[in-house]
DNA sequence: GTCTATAGGTAGATAGAC
DNA sequence: GTCTATCTACCTATAGAC
């Protein structure tokens, strides 16, 4: 019974990740997104990490900076990929698909960061730690607003949306394809053919509008 | 002082506002949209309706009672519009349109009912008294599934992504539109022409592809 | 670096005066 | 129907043994 205890919610078997700090984020990851920052607890993440909640101390100060920290990797995961698509050749709706395409890929291959970043992050933006997230948040952003500018001045983007409202409706639509709790009600499948049919859809609505 | 505390945030002076369970409701939907259904305390949802805790247990059993007020409040609103906008007559693509903008139009006006709906509803689904709002999402859905499933039929909608995920892509982007706290980041200005252009990018990605 | 024990604070909810 | 006072439970974080 001991035994069960301590070591719950195991890993696949084949997956040993003995790393403290990566088993406590991701528990803490999909406590926070399931949960909210404030109803997930320091004793649920200790438990689904394999441990006690003071031990989680040994590797973060507080919560906040365990939320933080989800978000730091996040971002890590997701810039270095995002300045690469920005850079590939091509006309500006082709760019915009490479960044679509990697941001899905990173955001569902860990969808807890993502939506820990999207719905919690906001309450810790003044804290002190948190000042890379911010600066991380407005490069990404950047990129998107560069790529979509260059597709409307080279004609393969349409010119009546801003940059920003394009960005916020890629982003918010990559969000709800995040969401594990929804994604099985509404998409049914979540078939990777789906998710690419429903990408091109927000390309082909980006395309300069027929006849004008 | 005293008369200061006792009726704090008030409302614009013209509103009188003198139901108390409306003003709780209205508290407390901003207050689950902004913190998490967990993170609102029942402390401070009082305080901005202008009353202490106790007071609230006079209009509702508990707090999972509220929230579950809140998700009805909404969906009064927006079932009887989406209803009305799935029959007006028309090309698939026509109505879709009409659904779009009745639902982005209720969306928007009740940016803290929808958005407590969307991020915190899940947790009571199987509370007791929760039935009809399982209910009321599911004939909304049946909504938007039937009127792009026409439209595909007739040739209006593009056929190679599902009712089920086109509705999430569109439910997901009103979603985005309403949160109070990225729509000023990243929209810049609020406008509704910027609104109607993201729609349009919508339904422009769901007609049928050029050539096919 | 993990644990048990616990401090200190705040949450939801109730009792009962008015 | 609102209030003050309060109960009980849980939360974050620390202390200190091992």
């Amino acid at each position: 019974m001991n035994d069960e205890m301590s070591r719950r919610r195991g890993r696949p078997p084949g997956k040993p990740e003995t790393n403290p700090a990566e088993r406590i984020l991701d528990a803490a990851a999909e406590s926070f997104a399931t949960h909210g920052s404030r109803g997930a607890s320091m004793r649920t993440i200790a438990d689904a990490a394999g441990m006690r909640a003071p031990s989680i101390y040994n590797h973060f100060a507080s919560k906040d900076e365990l939320l933080i920290a989800v978000g730091k990797r996040y971002f890590a995961a997701l810039v270095p990929e995002l300045q690469a698509a920005s850079r590939m050749p091509g006309s500006g709706v082709e760019r915009l698909e490479h960044l679509i395409r990697v941001a899905t890929a990173v955001s569902t291959a860990h969808p807890f960061d993502h939506l820990t970043m999207v719905r919690e992050l906001m309450q810790v933006r003044r804290e002190p730690g948190a000042e890379s997230l911010v600066a991380d948040g407005q490069r990404c952003i950047a990129i998107w607003h560069l790529v979509i500018r260059r597709g409307q001045a080279d004609g393969s983007l349409r010119r009546d949306i801003t940059p920003a409202g394009m960005t916020w409706l890629i982003f918010t639509a990559i969000t709800g394809l995040t969401d594990p709790g929804r994604r099985a009600d509404i998409l049914g499948d979540p078939s990777t053919r789906n998710v690419d049919t429903l990408c091109a859809v927000l390309i082909d609505g980006a395309r300069p509008v027929r006849g004008g």
